[in-house]
DNA sequence: ACAGTAGGATACAGTTCTGTATTGAATACA
DNA sequence: TGTATTCAATACAGAACTGTATCCTACTGT
């Protein structure tokens, strides 16, 4: 068989995967752990002989999906600072790659948000992670106004908060009304609306 | 005592009220009827006797809730119409006065979405409410660009998604971080910009 | 080959919750 | 005044879930 140390992990991996599955299918507090482990193939004895709770698996599972999250962006991060299009499609394109599973992750991370703003200790690590995000964002909007000789009237962080909640906004509403609302529809209409307000030519 | 009537109706309001209030604070899964019950100063014999079961209860809440928040809106909407001031104003007006406690409202209303998305049921119920209060707005917005010989380029419900879509997704971020993004920052930051791209003098 | 160990399965105790059935009190009505 | 009814409290049965304690199996190193 497998050397421990491999076999443990895979099995940790596992049983991750099978929460993620399981919070977005029955939410937080609808999933038992002895749901996740079937799902991913064991029974409570490997739970408990990985994570110490729910709580702290959820904690864990988090922490794990925006590790993967983080690094994914960051490998696509240059190819889409160096590629042709409009800052726009950039922006928009990596808010996109950033949720493998559109439906999925916005159940887990719109649940753990507001397990968040009940609990400090999450909260602080959900704005850790969100502000991350949100660099590796302002970073790539900085890198592309200066290649195009282009500035803003605002604080490019500032423009990317605006950006994040208006597409969070709109994912709702996406996903309640697929028909009315189209993905992306919301964005593609008015932020190229906000760019040109905001857009100067460099001096 | 109490004609019976009178005692059950307002039974069932102290319920609907204790579970408002312990939704907020658990949300739906963390609190059992019985939290509900005591928040409301009964046992759960006079909860059996009102409701059939706890997932009635949330479809009876979100109904009652809906029903008080689009009759203040309509109680409301004339004067916001005749008022001084620019259409934005009339519009965030709306939006913030529709949230009694932003916070609460919030994390109901976010719950219940989630909710929505795993249940059809739920999800009509959610989206005529949505419905409704969209069209409310539509409607206010409709009346101030006609008063003020105003065009709109796109859609007004169209502007309105928006709006909405930015609201929600601007005040997740404003409970998260109090301190990095004030109540209405982002919408009045970028509104105007929006509104001014889309507006044109009427022919 | 064998002792030691790690990882996961199984069995179990304790708690908590839901929902029902019964009971008691207070009001309406005759 | 007495009877019927309504509403909520209480008692109870059953289910589900968590977490622990124990056991079993398969790999490790010697």
């Amino acid at each position: 068989m497998e050397p421990p140390k491999r076999r443990r992990s895979a099995t940790r991996a596992r049983l991750l995967e099978g929460a993620l599955e399981v919070f977005a299918e029955r939410g937080f507090h609808g999933a038992s752990v002895e749901d996740i482990c079937d799902r991913a193939g064991f029974t409570r004895g490997a739970f408990y002989s990985n994570f110490g709770s729910k709580d702290e698996l959820v904690l864990a599972l988090f922490q794990a999906t925006t590790d993967r999250l983080l690094e994914q962006i960051g490998a696509l991060l240059p190819d889409l600072a160096n590629q042709p299009g409009t800052l726009l499609d950039a922006v928009l394109g990596l808010l996109d790659e950033a949720a493998l599973d559109q439906r999925q992750w916005h159940l887990i991370s719109t649940e753990f948000t507001l397990h968040a703003l009940r609990s400090p200790e999450a909260a602080e690590a959900l704005n850790r992670q969100r502000g991350m995000f949100r660099d590796q964002l302002t970073r790539l909007v900085e890198e592309i106004t200066a290649a195009g000789d282009l500035q803003l009237s605002v604080p490019p962080e500032q423009f990317v908060r605006l950006v994040i909640a208006l597409h969070e906004g709109a994912r709702s509403q996406t996903l309640l009304e697929p028909a009315a609302v189209p993905a992306g529809s919301l964005e593609r209409t008015f932020l190229p609306m906000v760019l040109n307000a905001v857009s100067r030519r460099q001096v």
